[in-house]
DNA sequence: ATGTCGATTTGCT
DNA sequence: GCAAATCGACATA
């Protein structure tokens, strides 16, 4: 059965929040080279564009870096944070509007041996947005890849994960953005509830 | 041209 | 617990 891949409407939305909550319990997928590795996303963080102090957007002040996110919808927006981590977001909402979702952690299901060798450490730890880009094998050439494409995208396994089991909270070190650091626009769950 | 800081991780003290 | 690693963006000169 082909990967059943979400289409560009899932990612077509006015609300960033509400695509950082449905990307939990879907699986992230990178095709490099004919090898597969993939995880169930487990922790997301939405960026609201301009009006978002926290957002390379803020003020839709526009660089090369980050003009991707004015695009359309479905395509990846990927980074270098300092100097060393790559980190992968989602590119939502119409062209124009630079809303992003961060995908900071994963549970592995699929190519977990690359997985580990890519990290090239004893243990397999995909719970920071740095070192699951590692596992995957994404890193900055590969911003703007098309999401619906065969390198890397996002698929709905019909894995379920309730809102009782989702915490919601204010972002991870962005204690510069002022009120918006306070937002609650981090979403993530346990992943021992999953089957 | 030079300096500071960031949507972080790791290894060593 | 702290600092190194090290690049893009921005402020200051």
């Amino acid at each position: 059965m082909r990967p059943h891949k979400l289409p560009r409407t899932f990612y077509d939305r006015a609300d960033v929040t509400a695509v950082a909550r449905d990307l939990l319990g879907k699986v992230l997928a990178t095709h490099f080279n004919g090898r597969i590795t993939a995880g169930i996303i487990t922790e997301t963080e939405a960026y609201n564009g301009a009006g978002d102090r926290a957002s390379h957007a803020h003020g839709g002040k526009v660089t090369p870096r980050n003009r991707i996110m004015y695009g359309p919808p479905g395509f990846a927006y990927i980074y270098l944070c300092y100097g060393i981590h790559h980190l992968f977001n989602v590119v939502t909402n119409k062209p124009g509007v630079a809303h992003a979702v961060l995908v900071r952690a994963l549970h592995p299901v699929d190519g977990v041996e690359l997985m580990r060798r890519r990290r090239n450490s004893r243990h397999l730890s995909t719970g920071g947005p740095g070192t699951l880009a590692q596992a995957l094998g994404i890193r900055t050439s590969h911003n703007g890849c098309d999401l619906l494409g065969d390198l890397i995208w996002i698929e709905d396994r019909r894995i379920a994960v309730p809102d009782a089991a989702i915490v919601t909270g204010p972002r991870i070190g962005v204690d510069y953005a002022g009120d918006d650091a306070l937002l609650p626009y981090r979403f993530h769950f346990d992943p021992r509830i999953l089957p």
